[in-house]
DNA sequence: CTTGTAAATGACCTATCGGTCAGTTATTGA
DNA sequence: TCAATAACTGACCGATAGGTCATTTACAAG
C-alpha cells in the first residue's frame, strides 16, 4: 500500500556536477568564498552537504570548478567571434562593447569578475588560472587587434594594451556598478547606451583621421 | 632591583583608534572582510585582541570605521582640486587622471576599492555609505565638470555620467589590475603612464574639434 | 607614597562551518 | 525477485575565530 511515494533521493551521478556548480556559481557571487556556506550550496543543488565531497575534494577545488567550468567557455565565443571578424576596427569595437554589455545581463560574468577580484589574495593560485586563462587572453586579444588595426593604419600610435584600457575600462567599471551598487538601490545604468557612447567616444580618439 | 624593565602596555586611550584603523585598514586590504583575523588586527596595532573591544563594539563598526576615516577624508582633497580648478576641461583631465594614478602608489585606495567591491553584498549599508559619501560624489562631481565644460562648448553632447565612465573606467581597471594580478607576478601596469595616454586618446575623442 | 580607576590583558566561552563516516537506500543486472 | 553496489544521507567531530570577563597593572591625583 502507498509505498509509491517519492524517494527520499535519486542517484544521478552524471547531473550533479553541473548542478552542483551552478548552485555553487549562485552562492559564491552572492557572498563571496570565505562567506560561502557548503550547506547552502548543498540545498540549492537539491542535495546534502556530504554529497559534494562525492564529486569535489574540498571547497577551494569547487571554487576553482566553478570559475572554469561556468566562465570560460563562454568567453571562449567571444574570442571566436573577434577572430572571426574582417573588416575595419571601427566596426569591431562597438560590436565588442554591446556583446560585453549583453553578457552582462546573460551570464554572470561580472558576478565573478567581482568575486576574483574580492579573492585575488587569499587564492592566488586562482587569481593565477583567472589571469592566464581568462584575463590575459582577452587583453591580449584586444591588444592584438589594435596592433593589427594600427599596423593597417587604422589607429593612431600608442601601447596597444593602454589602448585596450581604454576600451574595455569603462564598460568594467559600468559592469562593477551595477553588480555593486544597484542592489543596495543606486541610480541604475544602461550598459547598452554606455557602449554605444563610449565606442563614440574612444574611437573618436583612437582612430587616424580619415583624409575625408 | 632590576624594576626598571618595560611595563607590560602602556596607557594610550587617544592614540589607539588611528592605530587601529591603520593596522584593520591593512589587515581588511590583505585579506577581505571576512577572512580578516582580529587576532592580527590587535597583533599589528601592538594590541591585544581584547583591547579592540575597548574602542569598537564589533568586527563590522571597525570595518565601517576604517572606510569612513581612513577614505573619505583623502578624497576632500581630490575634490577641492578639482572645484578650485578654473580653466579648460582639457587641461584638468589630465590632472585627475594622474592623480588618481599616484593616489594607487601613494594611498590603498585600490586595495579598500576592491574590498568595497568584494564585500558589498554582505555589507550592504556599508556599500551604501561607499556609495552615497564616496562614489556619487565623485561620480557626482566628474558628470559636474563634464557637464560644465558642454555647457561652455569644449566637450561634444552625450549623457555626462557616460563621459565621465569614459574617463575614469581606463584607470579604475589599471587600479583593479594592479590589485588583483601583480601580485601573482603579472605584468605590471605603468599607471602615470596610463594615465597619459588614455587622457590623450579619450579627449581626442570628447573635446569639440577646435576651428584651428 | 598611597590609592582610585580605567586601560589593557589572557584565559575562556561558544557558534559556526568545513570536513568525515557509518549506515541507508535507489538502482541495476542476473 | 533479489542481491550487490555505490550514490546519498544525517549525525557527528574539531578547528577556528568572534566575542566576553575576571583580573592585572599603568598612571595620575591627592
Amino acid at each position: 500500500m502507498a509505498d509509491d511515494r517519492e524517494p527520499r533521493f535519486r542517484r544521478r551521478k552524471t547531473a550533479r556536477p553541473a548542478e552542483i556548480i551552478a548552485a555553487a556559481l549562485e552562492v559564491f557571487a552572492e557572498r563571496g568564498f570565505a562567506a560561502a556556506r557548503l550547506e547552502d550550496i548543498a540545498r540549492r543543488a537539491g542535495v546534502s552537504k556530504a554529497a559534494l565531497y562525492l564529486y569535489f575534494p574540498d571547497k577551494d577545488a569547487l571554487f576553482r570548478a566553478v570559475v572554469g567550468e561556468a566562465i570560460a567557455p563562454n568567453f571562449a565565443d567571444l574570442r571566436a567571434m573577434a577572430r572571426a571578424y574582417r573588416g575595419p576596427f571601427a566596426a569591431l569595437a562597438p560590436l565588442l562593447l554591446e556583446r560585453i554589455a549583453e553578457a552582462a545581463t546573460t551570464t554572470r560574468l561580472p558576478a565573478v569578475a567581482k568575486m576574483i577580484i574580492g579573492e585575488s589574495r587569499n587564492f592566488p593560485q586562482l587569481a593565477r588560472v583567472w589571469h592566464d586563462q581568462i584575463v590575459s587572453g582577452a587583453a591580449g586579444l584586444v591588444s592584438d587587434l589594435i596592433a593589427e588595426a594600427q599596423a593597417r593604419g587604422e589607429i593612431k600610435p600608442g601601447r596597444p594594451r593602454f589602448h585596450a584600457f581604454s576600451l574595455i575600462g569603462p564598460m568594467l567599471m559600468g559592469l562593477l556598478w551595477r553588480e555593486t551598487f544597484e542592489p543596495i538601490g543606486a541610480e541604475p545604468i544602461d550598459l547598452k547606451a554606455l557602449a554605444r557612447q563610449h565606442a563614440a567616444t574612444v574611437l573618436g580618439g583612437m582612430l587616424v583621421e580619415t583624409g575625408r
